[in-house]
DNA sequence: TCCGTTCATTCTGTATACAGAGCGTAAGAA
DNA sequence: TTCTTACGCTCTGTATACAGAATGAACGGA
């Protein structure tokens, strides 16, 4: 593997796991230093990071670790229901209806799941309906535009407590979703996504309203 | 200005005004000679294109320009019908009345334009009207995908005939999408634009059976 | 005491040199 | 004649050196 792709796939994780906070400055020479690599892949990885929007190089001349506030998160949910009701719909007209009746029957039993706090298994279950969504869709541009959303919604979700409650109604409202998109009511698949996003947009606001910094990461450094 | 930018910004120049066809190859030696420069930043250049999906790095080593089909066209209006609708619609609820009252009015007189020929006045038209949309939209990141749509549309739009009766009817769509907006009926606003992005897929996929280059460029050079 | 100017330091942007890998071609054998 | 193998070339990936610009601090003047 290219040393940029490994940079690029450890800054990434640094960032989506909040090691590296949103504001903290990402000088070249000490990241290349860091990771034991030179200064031109290193230069690679930072402009796919910031060509996806997780560093900001828009103020100044050495690039931050790009903010994530209330604003930024409504406003990338915004764009979420966008997609996701969309791509809802067509999955609709071309879904394995099979595919799809087992998803239903899974997120049905997820309760079981969480009630005995395998919250992991849960995130797998969403993880393979993102998989199954993708492939009925059928559509790599749709695809990447999604990719892009999930990237800074993983950032997003770490500050959210995932207390068991709303799990399981996340569950109920994706068994909802499944079972449209299995039954081709593309209607019904796309009003199920918008519930779902707005209440886990909501879920997400009213964490923040407490605390804005996840408990692994007491300081903000650089120029928040 | 940086060497890299403009690399960049003439790469995708020539790739958006089919001066490089779809299966150019694009060595980074020959690249860096043409443009006067050298590979470090034509290396940045050709990483942003192909984030951007103008240039295809998945197949071989070395870059060439994506495909354009009538496959990756529809897919690109799937998103596209996706982003646009939902834009106007959020459009409706934050749009300034007055705005697209004036645009309203300037489509609706837009055929005394096209009658006597002048075909880019039309098109700065619709450029004010998509500057308009990103204003009341006022959401940085729905307007980054936008841009990302855009950028390929601007590509196959090239290999459309631009027929006055079709760019009559086109203003005549987007007098009602205005219209729609400025009433705040976003409902109406979605379903304009849904109509409007149907017909212009039509016209694009009419004129790819015929041809698949533009009358400029007569060869497709690489393993088309 | 505060503001402006200047100097030094550091960082980014660019060029170039080098190594490794992939691909094409040509030659030899079956 | 065709397939296989080996050689060579070219291209990408990486490292490093250098130049220019921006920023911060320190000093001097008001």
């Amino acid at each position: 593997m290219r040393a940029s792709d490994r940079a690029y796939q450890e800054l990434r994780e640094e960032i989506l796991t909040w090691r590296l906070v949103p504001g903290t400055a990402l000088s070249e020479i000490d990241l290349a230093e860091r990771l034991g690599i030179s200064r031109t892949p290193l230069r690679a990885a930072l402009a796919r990071l910031s060509l996806e929007g997780l560093v900001d190089t828009s103020r100044g001349r050495t690039g931050v670790v790009s903010d994530v506030s209330a604003a930024s998160i409504t406003e990338l949910f915004e764009l979420r229901e966008a997609l996701e009701t969309a791509a809802a719909r067509i999955a609709s007209l071309r879904r394995d209806p099979a595919v799809f009746e087992r998803l239903t029957e899974r997120f049905e039993a997820a309760p079981l799941l969480l009630n005995r706090g395998d919250v992991e298994a849960y995130y797998a279950l969403v993880a393979d309906f993102d998989a199954a969504l993708d492939v009925a869709l059928d559509n790599p541009v749709f695809r990447g535009a999604l990719d892009g959303i999930r990237l800074h919604l993983a950032r997003a979700r770490r500050i959210a407590t995932d207390n068991p409650e709303r799990l399981i109604r996340s569950a109920e409202e994706h068994r909802l979703i499944c079972a449209a998109i299995r039954d081709g009511d593309g209607t019904f698949a796309a009003s199920a996504t918008t519930v779902h996003l707005k209440a886990s947009l909501a879920t997400i606001l009213a964490t923040l309203e407490n605390r804005l910094v996840p408990q692994d990461s007491p300081t903000l450094k650089g120029s928040a």
